[in-house]
DNA sequence: TTCTAGTTTAGAATCATTCTAATTTTCTTG
DNA sequence: CAAGAAAATTAGAATGATTCTAAACTAGAA
């Protein structure tokens, strides 16, 4: 009953970012990592991500998830918006880019940032550093 | 012990946006548009309001002064920002500008328009029509 | 004054997220 | 390889913002 997964070689290049990133190269992470760090840009919610992995065949602890997503972004590996909607969404864009937000849906779509000419940073309140810019703009499907 | 408060200036005044807005000018609606709706410009959360409404003699349902904020915000007298932390902040300032976000505290800084130079839109998706732009400025206190 | 539609309300429900405390796994050390 | 310690996972409870429900109240019309 109890079997023990061949290595694939997609879970071995997981694994590698995980010891990388000084994160155990765990079953669970790896089948996070293998869904989020493939190199394709996405915008995922943590309950999302769960019935991908329910579809793949490794269900989780929904805390398990969260967990992760934490330690995935504060290892630089995932970047959250926190914009549309009630949930937080995880991008696996780690470039500079900028969003449209779907207003009905909360779904959202990524501005090239060669699509657009950033302002300049207007002055900062005093003690203050930028830690980030943003653009987002909020779209609506046309009567 | 029942009296009737004599009706101020100021609530007048609340009285008379309410009735431009189609809105009943009920004794609490009025008391939130005293607080909201005098032109100063504020980021306020729905906890935030109720604590100052019990602060100026007005204590209300939590569930009446969300009804009254999305009321508010239908009839344009307010503006939801979804940003910070986990609460909804309404902002009293219609005009067109931007924010800072405080990441520690959630804080927001109006940013003047006229100091920013907005970039143009992006070409938008097939089908949908922008209904704003909003830049954000993620601030963290200096070392 | 009466009537009715519109409002307010307390409290329950919901939903995303976090926490807790117990169990399991990873990985080092012997 | 065997143990043991530290790290990770887990189910389920807790939290916090917001929404819902259904009953009690009130504003404005007649
Ligand atoms: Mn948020
Ligand atoms: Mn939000
Ligand atoms: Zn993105
Ligand atoms: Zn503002």
């Amino acid at each position: 009953m109890s079997e023990v997964q061949p290595k694939s070689i997609l879970s071995e290049e997981a694994a590698m970012k995980l010891r990388a990133a000084s994160l155990r190269p765990t079953r669970q992470r790896i089948a996070i990592a293998e869904r989020l760090l493939d190199g394709r840009a996405r915008h995922v919610s943590a309950e999302q991500l769960r019935d991908e992995l329910v579809a793949y065949g490794q269900p989780m602890a929904l805390a398990t998830i969260y967990n992760c997503l934490h330690q995935f972004e504060e290892a630089g590996l995932l970047r959250p918006v926190h914009h549309a909607g009630d949930a937080v969404l995880y991008d696996t864009n780690l470039g500079d880019h900028h969003h449209f937000v779907d207003v009905e849906t909360g779904e959202l779509i990524d501005i090239d940032p060669g699509e657009i000419l950033m302002p300049e940073l207007p002055e900062l309140p005093d003690g203050f550093e930028a830690e980030s810019i943003e653009l987002t703009v909020r779209l609506r499907r046309k009567s």
